[in-house]
DNA sequence: AGACTACTTGGCATATTCGCCAAGTAAAGC
DNA sequence: GCTTTACTTGGCGAATATGCCAAGTAGTCT
């Protein structure tokens, strides 16, 4: 594929919003992301939540951590992860939004 | 893997959540979506836009319609797709929101 | 009817993602 | 220093996604 990217006009801001919502587009991670809504937690936490090999929550973590989704901070033997900016709930309710449209005849604001 | 979905309480919420959200998780969807922002468009118009192939566009617009994000009209010789929500608009807004968070000491609303 | 245009669908090769295991790092406790 | 706990990274097989070509469908036109 000749990158879409360098062909339009918006190709960086794209980019980012790919590398956002990608972060999103994966069971595991949005469940992560909605967890941290409540608050930060440690990878441990994180892993009996969505039931994976610790090395694939810390994996999936750098996924979200790298796009710009969270921030990190180790105390002691713990790694907690939380959410860089809380207006992911917005961004949920905008998809939720969506759903609605799925049926016929449904308004959507 | 254990199916996440089985063992979540929000399972069928976070299902379609996923579904919409990648649809959107690709350059030449993300694309499609940011077009049909501005009004319908046929299918030609679409593959001039992200360059690929008529038969790739097609499939792409297939997975959009069945996250439930477009609607399908058939017109003559040429089928139009159009946006079934315009609060995808609100939904971009959300993403953007949080791509300022990738920098250090940037606050967010 | 036959030709042409605008798509959709099937099939397949390539690319990307996912998840586990094994090995490595870093802090805490003894 | 040695052990344990909490995590990260490397690697690799398996599953999924992507894109093109070829073939099929459905209107339009003459």
């Amino acid at each position: 594929m000749p990158k879409l990217a360098s062909r339009t006009p918006h190709a960086t801001r794209d980019a980012r919003r790919i590398a956002v919502i990608k972060a999103l587009a994966h069971p595991s991670r949005l469940a992560i992301a909605e967890a941290l809504q409540a608050g930060e937690r440690c990878v441990c936490d994180l892993r009996d939540l969505v039931g994976a090999d610790l090395s694939t929550v810390s994996k999936h973590l750098t996924v979200m951590r790298k796009a710009g989704l969270l921030d990190m901070e180790k105390r002691g033997l713990n790694v907690f992860y939380r959410l860089r900016c809380p207006c992911l709930l917005n961004f949920f309710e905008c998809v939720d939004r969506l759903i609605p449209a799925a049926q016929p005849k449904t308004t959507c604001k």
